[in-house]
DNA sequence: CAGTAAGTCGAACGTTCGTTCGAACGGTAA
DNA sequence: TTACCGTTCGAACGAACGTTCGACTTACTG
């Protein structure tokens, strides 16, 4: 199947491929708005005309840079679940796995996090499903880790969606001089979000009345 | 002085509030560089030409809602943390001014945490220098919690800047209609940050031998 | 009253935008 | 050779962009 990453420039999909790369970066650095297909044609160095024979418009290469990327992450996480049974194994897996690719595609991944309002509708509810259908299974895997029984009553909708908060958010800051590896991490993030910083030792928690009064009613959101 | 919200188009201050809130809002819906001045005068009621009477370019414009909202929201933090004593108590307060802040002012804090990048170098090292000051207080206070000696061992840089992920990405997805108000929200990512969603009840930290390579040599090791 | 300053705006400026189009290319098959 | 097909690109299109400018109105001062 495919190779490791070099891009074959001889076919149309490998050409394909090397433009989303390039035009990814550039969304990344400049926004989508803010970049012009000229910018994309510059960094790819094909010319302006000859983008389109690739794809139709602009509003279609951001999408298929979305679609490529949040396929492939949703692809290789249902790969790596699979060995994994414990709902708190199976979330520290969702959460690595997110982080490591996170770190690994950085241009993708803020295109993909920071873009998302940028598709219109034809393309954009076809995105949202994906990341629908990527937000029910990290919601059922805190479902089953709930079901443990070991757990505080949290509002799941939110709980759920603060996660994703830490996690993409990461390429707001993330600087790989200073900053750890994917690893350490998600390590981190697991650890915060399942036990806290604080791991229980000293509060004697508040007592909030109703905490997840709301959870009743859902609605199913975007994630992010 | 000021009164509660309703501006006062009379005099300047009063009529560059009033351009600066519909600004804010057209930012927040298309995006600094996806909204024009055009939309801006049309959403305002101001004229086109007459908008650059209050403000000398759509750059100046970003920058003056930017540092608006951050010397808002930070001052509110300052008072806010004067009766605040204990590390806990006063982490609770940074968490419950920023989402309260958040949910009051939804397209401002839009504005402010997504078009970051969008400033460009005269403005932007102004802006960036407040956030650092918002940053350093967080940490600051990160640190104190860290010194009563119930926490666990993490990286602060990450630590904090996971909360503020958590914080921040409440743009992308809360709905007023069906997710808690500010109140319970600032409770609720509390309560993870500090406790985590299982508060420690069943972790001996679990260790799957062989989910994949990278997460093996992690062990037990609980994160630096 | 005339004179001044603050505020407002229609019309236009030069530039850049996304997209199109027709001509040209290289390789293969007859 | 001619014919074809997938690929490439320079040049141009109309539309939209941020910004400017000068004329105009309004409100106050003396």
């Amino acid at each position: 199947m495919a190779k490791t990453t070099p891009t074959n420039h001889r076919n149309f999909q490998g050409k394909l491929r090397h433009i989303l790369r390039h035009a990814a970066r550039v969304f990344s650095e400049k926004g989508y708005e803010g970049a012009s297909i000229r910018d994309i044609s510059r960094a790819s160095g094909v010319s302006l005309s000859g983008l389109y024979y690739y794809f139709e418009s602009k509003q279609k290469l951001l999408y298929l840079i979305q679609i490529n990327t949040f396929t492939s992450i949703l692809k290789r996480l249902e790969r790596r679940l699979v060995a994994a049974v414990a709902p708190e194994e199976r979330l520290r897996a969702l959460v690595s796995n997110h982080i490591d690719y996170f770190l690994r595609h950085p241009a993708e991944m803020k295109v993909l996090a920071h873009e998302d309002e940028a598709l219109e509708d034809p393309y954009r509810r076809e995105v949202a499903e994906i990341k629908r259908r990527y937000y029910e299974l990290a919601r059922g895997i805190f479902e089953a880790l709930r079901k443990t029984g070991h757990m505080r009553r949290v509002n799941p909708r939110v709980a759920v969606l603060s996660l994703f908060g830490m996690m993409n958010w990461i390429y707001k800051w993330h600087n790989p001089k200073v900053d750890p590896q994917a690893d350490r991490l998600a390590e981190t993030m697991s650890a915060i979000f399942l036990d806290g910083v604080t791991n229980g030792l000293v509060t004697p928690r508040p007592r909030p009345v109703a905490l997840d009064r709301h959870a009743v009613q859902e609605a199913t959101r975007a994630v992010g």
